[in-house]
DNA sequence: GCTGGGAATGTAATCGCGTACATGGCGGAC
DNA sequence: GTCCGCCATGTACGCGATTACATTCCCAGC
């Protein structure tokens, strides 16, 4: 069932289907009418292989990010995928599980495909990825990584804004022992929220001698061990940041192990703002990043290169704002 | 940069450079390398829309799922595109958002992309859908809701054992009104919980006149709003099952606002045991089940039928086990 | 030495579509 | 009436691989 036996049973030529599928081109109203009836008839779909190879184009997508089992990505991808759809193009969506190796995989994996364009919403890219890429000319659109240029777009998150209102809102507490617990160092927007926190720490006026930074690992686990080393230390932090929600929730839990009480005895603040966070005993007050916007602007970017006029990208941005709930209160003692 | 370049540039043919590609028939040895040198140094990755063309074959496996943005479904992907990896298959993700038209769009998209098998980790599926799926003997795997036969398996969840483990705890603490919320009736997996459920309330003896059974909808809303009718009751029930944690979590949260604690006042037990059952306040006590293994053996059974030699599909188990963690304990006043 | 046969390799058809170019038909301008 | 030109449609090639079939080569067996 293909396009010729379309033709035949329409009594046009293939070119004319071809055609009518496609919308290009001037085809008389009857005659598409007359083949669009014997299509729906036939139930007739093109094969996606054959018109991918003869036109070069894929409506594919890559969509590279670290770990979907990472809440911070389920809802980035639907949303990306949402719009994508509405388009009529589709995702294919790749892990890296954090490794760089897997990532020139993917990448591969993604061009061997021809994609049409590619998102990586993940940390660095190797360079000669990136150019290889472009060679071929396959728009990119990074997260907070990437220099705009030809066919490459940028997302830019503030994450200053969030970091500060945060910083804030624990200083109008009370709280001038502020502790926080990173992400990993390899990854350069953990660093990047690590340093906006440090920022406004010393633009308030706390930055201290003491150690009030911890590193974990962006999973429960890593917060938690985190939580713990900040708890044994003898001036221990009345507030905590941490630099992502799971991290967040390992940090409550170490300090329920230690038979503290949140917000009582600690206030928390937590960084993505995941829906989980609106479950947590006691409500996790978090800076909100829109993963649905993230995903939103990603495909954006891209549709705007492969559809727009120009195929300059350019930069977009987008903010990030506390949303408090009740894991922050009044410093204890003030 | 095609197959012809490579044959030229290592003066051989094309078929002998496919051949070698795909280990396919007799290279020899020295040859084989020769041409492996000469790809390597190019660069060369072969076409997959064109190989997919003209094989037939297109390395692809769908994954039909309903929400990616449900935490039960990311590390199923996970473990599933994992396990395809391994055999050097990709994956193509395709949320339904629940949506019975979804699905059709879906199912016609994967069609049309020549996908190597399907499976379907979702609640039922048109019937038309899967025979025009059979006809172009592309092989299915179903999650409970499929007959095994030529191309189809099914994964078959034992819930029975794990909510057998989940009355018997509770009773054995003493508890007599256990009342549960179900999913939305659409999905005969929620179903199949239900009735599991009161089948083993019957078999302790413990069914009731009074409706203790409420319906949510697998969410956290749904789960919340269930829980205050619940609570509403006038002996209202001193336990809890939910049909899925994102419920379990609703009611807690219900709870909580209520100003009840659990599990002092009420136990609580979920049912999927996602990773977040571990941070919630108190742990959650839930029952099992491994979306891990569920993802490596809806592979498996597209893996066999592919790469098998018996066409036929079977049937496979996977069992359910409670979890005891902090949200269950003794029923007040016994 | 000739031949038959099998293994290695080559040739060319094929997959299903898009599209450049060719063709045909019709209407308006002269 | 003729011619030009445009629009709808058709013809045929190419996309980059796989693969059936053809060919070559070498060696064993007679």
């Amino acid at each position: 069932m293909n396009i010729a036996e379309v033709a035949r049973r329409a009594k046009v030529s293939t070119a004319t289907v071809s055609r009518t599928i496609n919308h290009s081109e001037s085809v008389t109203p009857e005659t598409a009418e007359k083949v669009r009836r014997v299509i729906r008839l036939m139930g007739y779909h093109p094969n996606t292989n054959a018109r991918a190879l003869a036109s070069g184009k894929s409506n594919l997508l890559g969509l590279i990010i670290s770990d979907i089992a990472n809440p911070f990505f389920p809802e980035l991808v639907k949303s990306f995928e949402e719009m994508a759809l509405r388009s009529g193009l589709e995702v294919l969506v790749a892990n890296t599980s954090y490794d760089p190796e897997r990532m020139v995989h993917c990448v591969r994996r993604l061009m061997e495909r021809k994609v049409d364009g590619v998102a990586v919403m993940t940390s660095e890219m190797d360079k000669r990825l990136i150019s290889s890429m472009l060679r071929r000319s396959i728009p990119i659109v990074f997260l907070d990584t990437g220099k705009v240029r030809n066919l490459v777009s940028n997302i830019k998150v503030d994450y200053g804004v969030g970091i500060r209102e945060a910083v804030d809102h624990l200083y109008q507490l009370g709280h001038r022992r502020i502790g926080f617990i990173s992400g990993p160092s390899s990854l350069r927007s953990a660093m990047t929220r690590r340093s906006a926190f440090l920022k406004w720490l010393g633009h308030y006026g706390l930055l201290r001698d003491e150690q009030l930074v911890e590193s974990g690992n962006h999973k429960i686990d890593g917060g938690d061990a985190a939580m713990r080393r900040l708890l044994a230390i003898s001036s221990r932090p009345t507030a905590l940041v941490a630099s992502n929600d799971l991290t967040a929730f390992g940090a409550l839990r170490a300090i329920s192990a230690a038979g503290l009480r949140v917000p009582q005895d600690i206030s928390v603040v937590g960084f993505d703002d995941i829906e989980l966070c609106q479950v947590t005993q006691p409500p996790l007050t978090t800076i909100h990043l829109s993963r649905r916007e993230l995903g939103e602007r990603a495909f954006e970017a891209l549709h705007a290169i492969l559809r727009g006029s120009s195929k300059t990208g350019r930069e977009y941005r987008i903010n990030t704002r506390l949303i408090v709930r009740n894991s922050t209160a009044r410093c204890p003692g003030t």
